[in-house]
DNA sequence: ATGGTTGCCGTGCAA
């Protein structure tokens, strides 16, 4: 089972190479970010034409999550529990069901700028609300794959120029300690134990600003979060960092995993 | 150091 997640900045502005993207994935099941569609508006027919089940959580203008799957996806449950006055549409989850049961939480974590501020207050008790779920993820005892766009970047190798994020909250101190907090209930960093050595990149996101693809200024900021169980099942993982070169591309690169499951 | 871009929607805001 291959597992996906995008944050494709837009879906309508991105349908096309959304589509021609997946139709070079092998992908069966992909967690979207940042739709910035209501669910009424998200083009779930021309999805679901070319084979997709289609779960979506959206809102008005920003923000918005979806989980498209060829598989059937069951028990979906949307918004980050915790916070009933919250409105920001951020949280997806849904029981995919292929040689094993797999559970995947599609996230999109608040960016948290300017910090500080009442918007890096939100990111944080947002994390905080995101531990208590993953913790409690963690007791099903099943393969669980929590997977998006974190917004924190986690260590000065996850950045092209580190010392350009000092002030940033998706690398202040408080935010890459909330996110450590979480990893060390017991998930693994699929990304980063590919390539445990690696003292640059890779990368899943760089800015339409100064050029910063063409530098190659990135950072890593979208990631797959295993539990123990899923972690067993690890067989392949990667960055398509060539979607970012072509033709009206995200901002953000696909990021995916490969289970036994 | 500064200025640099994109999407949603029809303007300023979010990133």
């Amino acid at each position: 089972m291959k597992i996906a997640s995008f944050n494709i900045n837009g879906v309508k502005a991105r349908i096309e190479a959304l589509t021609a993207w997946l139709a070079g994935s092998d992908a069966d099941v992909v967690v979207l970010q940042e739709i910035k569609s209501v669910d009424e508006g998200f083009p779930r027919d021309h999805f679901a034409d070319l084979g997709w089940n289609v779960e979506t959580h959206g809102q008005k203008g920003f923000n918005g999550v979806a989980i498209l799957s060829k598989l059937p996806l069951e028990d979906v449950a949307r918004g980050l529990p915790g916070d009933d006055s919250d409105e920001q549409a951020r949280y997806i989850e849904a029981t995919v069901v292929g040689d094993r049961a797999v559970r995947i939480a599609g996230l999109y974590l608040p960016n948290g700028n300017p910090a500080p501020g009442p918007k890096y207050d939100y990111k944080l008790a947002w994390m905080e609300r995101l531990r208590l779920r993953a913790a409690e993820l963690l007791t099903t005892e099943m393969p669980v794959v929590m997977l998006g766009d974190y917004n924190i970047i986690p260590q000065p190798r996850d950045a092209a120029h580190p010392q350009k994020w000092v002030e940033d909250a998706l690398f202040r101190p408080e935010s890459r300690a909330a996110f450590r907090a979480i990893q060390y209930q017991g998930w693994t960093d699929a990304i980063r134990i590919r390539d445990p050595w690696s003292t640059r990149g890779p990368f899943t996101f760089w800015d339409y600003q100064a050029g910063a693809w063409n530098k190659d200024d990135g950072i890593r900021i979208d990631h797959l979060m295993l539990s123990p169980q899923a972690a067993d099942l690890m067989v392949e993982t990667g960055v398509d960092r060539e979607a970012r070169a072509g033709e009206k591309p995200s901002d953000h690169v696909p990021v995916w995993i490969r289970l036994a499951a």
